[in-house]
DNA sequence: TGTACATCAGTGAACGCGCGTTCACTGATGTAC
DNA sequence: TGTACATCAGTGAACGCGCGTTCACTGATGTAC
């Protein structure tokens, strides 16, 4: 009944228990000091194992930050599906509820966020691991984006190269609906990272209502707020 | 003929020199591990002194950041003012020579755009020294809003509350413009983490065409592409 | 102009600290017969 | 089912390291008369 390679002895499931503890708390911590300062010993005492006993699970300190880097990734991804998979059908809903659901994770763990979209860590390079569970974060857009026709263009913008070529084929869509995606996310995850990092704190009171007026404006720059917009799964 | 409190004494014109050194040498090692990881035992090493020698130009560690994160702001501050002094005078020179020198400023220093930008250095507390610095970058798209009468909306957005007043007052605008300037900036600072901070990679070939889209799609939203705008000192 | 005193930038030793990582080990868990 | 052997997660001591900060000091620079 269980699948070949899943832990069933009492060890396996120990260590991989063990795994999650060190995951868990090492995020704790990471929340309070920042990853340049996460410390494998500081872990270990807080979890009351030996030092050591980390070079068990992780093969050293940035294995274990690659680790937490995925691991935050894939919390937000779960967490966007589900606010996309309540949300209604039409593209719009889909762009209300993904940007609802990134901000509201990103608000309630800000070391999160700073940790996956705020600066590199100096010295450390983001292994492959980490770009599946990033992409997965952006995958519903990615999705909604697919066949979307550019519309309601009134400005005239400098021609696109062939420089988003492969994600224009990856979503099936014109250059020029991928250039429009990737100008939504930017101005949705600037005004995060703006109000996150401390920059709005002089110049706007609550960023409440501006929110819902960023989240509008890159809707109707991505052309979704027109009324009959053909859905992928027909209902024209 | 020199100003009262100039340095003027031998030992004052040192002391500015050596100081002058310290930022000089913490930035450079900062671009190479990082605020988190700025040592000023490392810096002292470099420039040849004794560690506690920092110690009479700077209170601690803390001190030196604030002046570094300062000294970064009035640099950046200074490019864009000497980039937006040449442009044009209408308002979309200035949005293209300020968005146009923020960027090239940015790629150039990675990691002083990280400090400034990027996740806050966990621990510590930004005081109020690096206020007007931040705010001087700021300026001149401030000076750009000033008088700027909202226009081109087709979308229709939620209303704003009075959260933007205090800015709406001190750019001498609408709120429905200070909303829009900061939305413009947002897509800019964010288009820019997401270049920087290795977001981009596997989807943008070369961001310089999509780039130039940015800047031309916020100068729109922001009402700028009008032939005939007003110009604040007449022109009509 | 010369002298006596005050200032203060820089020295060098020392403090106590926590860090990542290694290594030989122990002993419970798992496996093969 | 029982026994002998293998595995391997966790231990605890030790390594060498660099860190921020303090303190009494020295000696050149500045100042007052």
């Amino acid at each position: 009944m269980t699948p070949p390679h899943a832990p069933t002895t009492a060890r396996a499931l120990a260590t991989a228990e063990v795994c999650r503890r060190i995951v868990a708390e090492s995020r704790r911590q990471l929340a309070e000091v920042g990853p340049a300062a996460l410390s494998l010993r500081a872990v270990s005492r807080e979890l009351g194992m030996a030092p050591s006993a980390i070079y068990r699970h992780f093969a050293d300190r940035d294995a274990l930050l690659s680790a937490l880097i995925a691991q935050t990734f894939t919390d937000l991804g779960e967490a966007v599906e589900v606010a996309v998979a309540a949300a209604g059908p039409a593209r719009i809903d889909t762009w209300r509820a993904w940007t609802r659901a990134v901000r509201e994770w990103a608000v309630a763990r800000p070391f999160d966020y700073a940790l996956v979209y705020g600066s590199p860590v100096p010295g450390y390079a983001a292994p492959r691991d980490t770009v599946a569970p990033a992409v997965r974060v952006l995958q519903p857009i990615l999705d909604m984006a697919s066949g979307l026709t550019p519309s309601g263009s009134t400005v005239d913008t400098p021609p696109l190269g062939d420089s988003l070529d492969s994600m224009a084929d990856y979503i099936d869509a014109p250059a020029e609906v991928a250039a429009r995606a990737i100008e939504a996310w930017a101005t949705i995850m600037g005004f995060l990272s703006l109000y996150l990092f401390g920059h709005l704190v002089g110049a706007v009171d609550s960023s409440d209502t501006l929110w819902e007026r960023v989240v509008e404006q890159t809707a109707a720059d991505l052309g979704l707020t027109e009324p009959d917009e053909p859905l992928p799964g027909g209902r024209s």
